[in-house]
DNA sequence: ACTCAAACTTAGCATACACTAACTTTTATC
DNA sequence: GATAAAAGTTAGTGTATGCTAAGTTTGAGT
């Protein structure tokens, strides 16, 4: 294996970056809707497929669809016609993204971006701030004004 | 339309931060790709699928493939078994993503992220950044450091 | 000018995520 | 308790994004 790896170093990194933002697109939607199925559940008692497409701007098939998905991959449990449940995993993940989401909206209110627009972007930016980033954010905020 | 409208007005303003959310995912690999076919022109002359394949992670079929959707939404323009080039609004997407990219790239630098890390978590927060939020960037920035 | 490796393309496949349309189950109301 | 509306499900479709395997074209070196 001497020939295979003299790629351009560069670009080894920068593929390894970009191969990273394509794991965090997979776990985009999941966490999205563990995230969203705990805030449920927290307000109303009940996660149903009606109130997540409501939430999501999607319709009950698609719902459904994914519900099955996030099933098969440990995170919630349903049965044909009931609520939806989180596993301990789910509740994880929810929290979790919970967590980070708060930080980065925050962080965006604090530096000086209107609240809807750190709503929006929060929503898009939380998927992709690793650990290392969300510390940076938490010590902005830990910071005193000025 | 009386009846269609009474939905939970909190929920809509969710979904429609959700549907911005997935309008951005839809032009991410678009914007990675003219940027790095605009860099990769600059650096050695011209933008070949091998070169791309390789800065990006992926097989040469998919670079194909992606490259013809590109070119069916008129951003690049490539001969079978040719390099491939840029038309007028793909280079100008490509200059929006780079200035963008730089500026949450070293948004983060200056808040102390280490390098690596800054590089990575910029390649994809930068899709999801308004221009509002990259207002309050350049602020941060052009702010002196104490 | 031949030859062969590298580059590129094509075909076929898989998964995620979205949709509509049609159907079934549950539930609320009379 | 019958029935209609609401909720949920299923089937079928489409696009984006990825892959492998097999083929074609180009171009470099002899």
């Amino acid at each position: 294996m001497t020939a295979a790896d003299d790629r351009d170093p560069e670009a080894k990194r920068h593929a390894e970056r970009f191969q990273r933002v394509r794991e965090a697109h997979q776990t985009e939607v999941a966490e999205d809707y563990v995230e969203l199925i705990a805030q449920l559940i927290e307000k109303t008692g009940e996660a149903r497929v009606v109130e997540l497409a409501d939430w999501l701007g999607v319709t009950n098939a698609t719902v459904n669809n994914t519900i099955q998905r996030l099933q098969r991959d440990g995170l919630v449990t349903s049965k044909p016609y009931r609520s939806i449940f989180l596993t301990d995993k789910g509740r994880g993940l929810a929290e979790a993204s919970r967590r980070r989401h708060e930080i980065v909206r925050d962080f965006l209110l604090a530096l000086g971006v209107d609240s809807e627009t750190a709503e929006t972007d929060s929503e898009g930016i939380e998927h992709h701030v690793s650990d290392a980033t969300v510390q940076a954010f938490r010590r902005f905020l830990a910071k005193p004004k000025s």
